[in-house]
DNA sequence: GCAATGACTGGTA
DNA sequence: TTACCAGCCATTG
């Protein structure tokens, strides 16, 4: 169920889309915008990005990285915290996420 | 239709 | 790692 932060207007079903494949990212894991876009099969991973910004606020968004295993610009903080508590593999010296092992195929491993 | 903007991506320096 | 450029897709003015 997802349902506005605020008293928004309603998301569109891309929108919902979107907001549903973050929400199922497991702990630990993180996927990119474009891999999100290619996952719903709409837009592109600045239309991931944009529904993220308005609607993020509903969803593990630190989940969400660009292709270089970086947060969400202007929540690095938050997301280092969030990856630290869930044990998310990191890069040693930086406050990137390794992709090569956090990167989620959007499978549970089956 | 054109120009500007955006939680992006890949290549090059 | 950081900076610049070109490509991509959709929204807004």
């Amino acid at each position: 169920m997802i349902e506005a932060p605020s008293e928004e207007a309603a998301p569109d079903q891309y929108t919902e889309e979107v907001l549903s494949v973050v929400e199922l990212i497991p702990a630990g894991r993180v996927m990119s915008y474009g891999d999100i876009a290619e996952y719903v099969g709409r837009g592109g991973p600045r239309q991931v990005g944009a529904v993220m910004s308005h609607w993020g606020g509903g969803v593990p968004w630190w989940r969400v990285v660009r292709a270089d295993g970086r947060p969400a610009a202007g929540h690095e903080v938050r997301a280092l915290s969030h990856y630290a508590a869930e044990g998310t593999p990191m890069r040693p010296r930086t406050d990137r996420v390794d992709m090569s092992q956090a990167r989620w195929d959007g499978r549970t491993g089956g």
